[in-house]
DNA sequence: TATTTAGGTCAGTCATATTGACATATTCTG
DNA sequence: CAGAATATGTCAATATGACTGACCTAAATA
């Protein structure tokens, strides 16, 4: 019931082959495997955001602001390349609800500057465990210097333009950490 | 302007310190990376994808029905786990533009057999080498061996009971290939 | 014959995203 | 200081992709 029995028909040659030395042949691998990776890879957080009426999109904003305390909005509209619009109502109901608060800037006193509370830091921790969980156990499986092969093949899947700000983002370990006592 | 400046404030002890020998440190940079690469990775395909008037939706189903041909409506609902509800208007859509067509199973006359057309072949492979650009780049940056542990890497990410179909497809290279002549 | 299976369809809902227009407060600049 | 630019918020309309639940037909099967 769960598996599938495909036999594939009507076999053709490959594109590559038509027209001669054109194309190399997909990566058709990778390609699927990221599809069904990264569809669990969200599906665990999906299961707990579901239960407080939360949808991935609140997943997201809680993240970047949790891991970017004092965040700007249009910092945030950066990360996540959508719309103030498409911000907003997620946003709101997640300072509605108590997770995220804003702070008048103190240099610059028309932004608002975004902080994960303790509650939203609880959630944002509960959805990065499980993430990590996922991660831990894969890593496991395979040899050492799987960590940093992942990072290297997922930094160079990115687009040359938003590598800069990814590469930034993700250096800091946390900024929770006690950098300033 | 495309730059961020954004500063930690109010550093605190990372939860795994406060409390003591519960959790590691989350695995941020791959969870974050992830965001980033698949982002980018379906992009490419949905710049294209838009101009037809079609989405991802489309896509996922385009690019299975154009790898299995032949698959059943069952097997493609299996993969995407979805409700044949949501592969309906997508499907129909497909179909009605003359990217997929249905046969009749010779077997079981109740299956609608799934097959991408030459116009669907042409579209699916112009999405696969836009992705298959991508990953190539990537790989290029990278030392050899690369594609193997970003394979083994995103297996290991799957779900443990989605493995075995997702090797299964995956593990195919190309159902267009000359195998019977 | 009765049940199950494969597939399709109607109706309603929800979440996430979009464009476009406009409003408010604040900062910057000539 | 006046006017422009910036940071943010909001209203309205729309599209996409997903869901649940109910119901239908045709064909296979017990």
């Amino acid at each position: 019931m769960t598996d599938l029995n495909i036999s594939p028909i009507h076999p053709r040659q490959a594109a590559s082959e038509r027209e001669p030395g054109v194309r190399p042949e997909p990566t058709w691998d990778l390609i699927e495997l990221l599809f069904f990776a990264y569809r669990d890879f969200v599906g665990d957080p999906d299961d707990v955001l579901t239960k407080l009426n939360f949808g991935r999109a609140h997943h997201r904003v809680l993240h970047f602001v949790n891991r970017n305390p004092g965040m700007k909005v249009a910092d945030l509209l950066d990360i996540l390349k959508i719309t103030k619009q498409s911000l907003g109502r997620v946003l709101k109901q997640l300072i509605d609800q108590g997770y995220i608060v804003q702070k008048e800037g103190a240099n610059d006193r028309r932004q608002r500057l975004l902080y994960a509370t303790g509650k939203g830091e609880a959630l944002a921790m509960r959805l990065a465990n499980l993430q990590t969980e996922r991660i831990t156990r894969a890593l496991a499986e395979l040899g050492p210097g799987t960590h940093e092969n992942a990072r290297q093949f997922l930094i160079a899947m990115i687009n040359v333009e938003n590598r800069n700000q990814a590469m930034k983002l993700t250096a800091r370990p946390d900024p929770k950490r006690k950098t300033t006592p």
